[in-house]
DNA sequence: TTGTACGCGTTATCAA
DNA sequence: TTGATAACGCGTACAA
């Protein structure tokens, strides 16, 4: 009841230890510098006032603020979520914090929140994708902040990178389904603009089309944002073409859940009459049936390893080295295996 | 080229724009307050310069730091993302960020995170459900920090909240369940200990089977942490037990969708052997098949509300209310409706 | 090993 | 309407 009304502070402890306020902070940082029976008794004053430094004050005088940013399409994707589960898990084993935005797949937004983020002193940033304006690098670099870019793995590209290889995985797919026999191949992609990994997942399916002698007539493309409804309107639009397509390649697995709500509603078996595909292998993609055959992404180690590339980068230990995590396609029921 | 190495200050605006740094303060946080010529020339400077403020030294200066911390169980479970990033955007929306910490349902984390989001100067504080110690509360009292419960409502309780009747949404569930004829019930429940949703959901089971004069050996319960995994499990070994359960309710979706799915591989039949429900409502119920009868939880719009509710409080406009946001079954083919 | 004293970049108070 | 200046709480040379 008598207690004071505001949070103590370092001077607090320090008087209440007898001693200054260097010893005090010392113990706290660098418990090594001091002697033993001093910080016994500056620890227990800590204790019985309840202190916590104040970050704001650390930030300042240490220039450090041991937070980290990520900036987020959005969270409420189950690949970001988790990843950025385990990034955060990584980064507080570490010691760090996590300041989150989110863009919502918007440029200005993400500007925005750059910025922001910056402006609060974090140490360094998690970016999704490689593909933004040059001031922003520049912006970054000005203010000395280490940026890491994840989900996306471009070894030459400015910023280092901790991702995977959006274009060969599709690749690899798309010759799987021609490998099926399939020769009108529907593409159901993610907005391309502003978004490297929706658009390496298009040229992937390009690729191996030219790969396998096949004209781009072969394929035909819609493009949506990202969401079950958006696949479903895909997937129907996409049954009105002429040629009607007999496998249906989605951007990511949210896409072909919708595509394949979309086929049984229109009865449309699956994979019998059509063919579809999914990348990212989200939980629900083992859960669906038919189950979803799709390119399995590591997301947890994606985001832990970003996490400690990134504090390397942050502590002075790497300029930033891209990694490049492999993924693997998973057959299952969507897609027919080749007969062979 | 030529430029300097480190961000501009306040100072490096005022002297570019021939002004006090006062005045450049007053330019950026009450424009109102100087003439508009003089702003002109401020605003051009921070152009020129690329000028962010400094938020640390903000927040030490106005004792605010215009951030709010949120520590959830988990990012990586549908229904907390999506809240989260409902709670985000209007947070940014008034001009907040958000530093998030999850705990992974551990107390001990969880105090953790809250002395470090309130070293960090957070305004506010989300938390997930009622329970903790009391110290914990005491100390964000002693810190001034308000904070705000979610995913649970209990206007009686210490500090205010945004969530919905768990017991009460679960009971509904349990006569709907029981007016569909079934008289064992196995429950499958998310670990209760320092989770009172969990727990409350248990409860409102057996007010549902207490209504209804049944005993409680009407009821078996198996306690498991949150997962598909750990769902199927539980179903597993429910299915063992004596009497077997022909219904078995699920404290969540995941839970739910992992007991549908031992089910198919255990070849019995949903609903039409044993019925299965779920609660939150997340994607999958609906795509899954048998989709899956549970509770809708509006989890954007509580989102929403939290933050909004807690801005409030922060800002002093609320001295914290509770809402209780109404949620409603949501009746699908994992449990037969009743024959009336 | 410990203490003194200054600076970090901003806001707010008070005068001008 | 604007400017000078004192906080804000901490880290860290530097000195003792």
């Amino acid at each position: 009841m008598g207690k004071s009304r505001t949070a103590p502070t370092l001077n607090d402890v320090a008087k209440e230890a007898g001693v200054s306020t260097a010893t005090v902070s010392r113990c706290l940082n660098s418990p090594a510098r001091v002697v033993d029976e001093t910080r016994k008794r500056v620890l227990k004053a800590v204790d019985k006032l309840g202190y916590t430094p104040n970050i704001a004050a650390r930030i300042m005088a240490a220039n450090r603020s041991y937070s980290i940013g990520a900036i987020i399409p959005t969270m409420d994707n189950a690949i970001f979520a988790r990843g950025l589960q385990a990034f955060q898990d990584q980064l507080r084993e570490k010691g760090y914090s996590l300041l989150v935005a989110s863009s919502a797949y918007r440029p200005e937004i993400e500007k925005d929140q750059i910025r922001t983020l910056v402006a609060r002193g974090v140490d360094g940033l998690l970016l999704i994708g490689h593909e933004r304006k040059h001031e922003i690098y520049d912006y970054l670099e000005q203010h000395q902040v280490p940026a890491l870019v994840a989900w996306s793995y471009m070894p030459e590209a400015r910023q280092p990178s901790v991702g995977f290889d959006n274009r060969g995985a599709m690749c690899d797919l798309a010759r799987r389904v021609l490998a099926a026999g399939h020769r009108h191949i529907g593409l159901i992609s993610g907005v391309t603009e502003g978004n490297d990994r929706a658009l390496s997942r298009v040229e992937g399916v390009r690729d191996a089309l030219a790969k396998a002698g096949h004209g781009a007539e072969t394929m035909t493309l819609i493009e949506t944002p990202y969401g079950i409804d958006n696949g479903a309107r895909a997937f129907a639009e996409m049954m009105q073409r002429n040629p009607r397509p007999t496998a249906v390649m989605c951007g990511n697995d949210v896409l072909a859940v919708g595509a394949l709500r979309e086929a049984q509603s229109l009865g449309i078996s699956v994979p019998g009459e059509v063919a579809i595909t999914g990348f990212d292998d989200i939980e629900l993609a083992e859960i669906i049936s038919p189950s979803l055959t799709t390119v399995h992404v590591p997301h947890r180690e994606m985001g832990r390893k970003a996490a400690s590339e990134l504090i390397d980068m942050v502590e002075g230990r790497s300029a930033g080295q891209s990694t490049c995590i492999s993924t693997h396609i998973v057959s299952r029921h969507s897609l027919v295996a080749p007969k062979n």
